[in-house]
DNA sequence: CGCCAGGCTTCTA
DNA sequence: TAGAAGCATGGC
């Protein structure tokens, strides 16, 4: 396990002996568009229809506002505590490109959102930055989600299903405004299953998934990797295909694919450091 | 196949 | 500081 103790204590549930875990390289990699850097270094966010704030010092991980019972039935999944990542940057060391991608940024973790709410925000991150992405999120979830303590969570297909373009026009999400509607149609519509994505055999759960108008092999493959917990899935953007297309011309190794999508992650945040031209990560 | 569509941020001159 | 590039998908 990543952490080696949980404590109530006040104001909030710490974890001490906290490992392979770096929040803000977690928060800031791009799979996630709703917590925010505050002044006092702070991520706070929404998640679930909760609205909290989680601060690490060092191996100590503080969850503000947060009892035992919350923190096991909610964030102990959103932060993939479930997982082993000792056992699994072991694997990721018997690969020399994997082992250099993960000492750049070895705690980073691939969340697990809400479906729904990444799927949305997927769609909307199409031909887009981060920062924009975070906007049209951000605008979305203040027009259109229900009141939650301290903000709002993010809108149910059935509130979206019954919009029009035009009223969706104030998020300023431009073409994916009726991407956004035909996904919450398909979903109240039952077109699109949200709750058997987890568990399809994966070409099917693709397919299901493309039928939406404006979901391609890329925002499927984020969906399904961040939002359904297949860990298998690795979308491909323009970094990740000069990565394949230099390294691994051949697919990643067979030992790797099961989880693909995270050794994506630290491939994807290593090739697009900071400073790094492509002729300097490509010599 | 190639081009364009919202609109915004970031990169480049 | 202006102008250009980039982004993922679908429609033509």
């Amino acid at each position: 396990m990543d952490f080696e103790t949980g404590r109530a204590e006040p104001g909030g549930y710490a974890l001490y002996g906290v490992r392979h875990f770096d929040l803000e390289a977690t928060l800031d990699c791009g799979q996630c568009f709703r917590w925010e850097k505050k002044d006092e270094g702070a991520y706070e966010g929404t998640a679930f229809g909760l609205r909290r704030a989680v601060t690490q010092q060092g191996d100590r991980v503080f969850f503000h506002r947060v009892g035992e019972e919350e923190f096991y039935r909610v964030w102990w999944d959103y932060f993939d505590f479930g997982r082993d990542y000792g056992a699994l940057k072991a694997l990721f060391a018997t690969d020399p490109v994997l082992c250099r991608a993960v000492d750049y940024a070895p705690g980073i973790r691939v969340l697990r959102q809400e479906g729904w709410e990444t799927l949305c925000s997927f769609i909307l991150s199409q031909n887009n930055n981060i920062k924009r992405i975070k906007g049209l999120v951000d605008r979305l979830c203040s027009q259109f989600g229900a009141p939650i303590p301290g903000g709002r969570g993010f809108p149910a297909p059935r509130r979206l299903a019954a919009l029009s373009p035009e009223e969706l026009a104030p998020v300023r999400s431009g073409f994916r405004a009726k991407y956004i509607i035909d996904a919450a149609r398909a979903v109240e519509e039952g077109r699109v299953e949200l709750e058997v994505l987890p568990h399809l055999p994966l070409e099917e759960a693709r397919a299901m998934l493309r039928t939406i108008h404006g979901v391609g092999p890329k925002v499927a493959e984020c969906a399904l990797l961040y939002g359904f917990g297949r860990a298998e899935c690795v979308p491909v953007d323009v970094w990740m295909s000069r990565v394949l297309t230099r390294w691994y011309p051949a697919g990643l190794p067979e030992a790797i694919r099961p989880v693909a999508g995270l050794a994506q992650q630290y491939l994807f945040h290593y090739a697009r450091m900071e400073g790094v031209t492509e002729e300097t990560l490509f010599s």
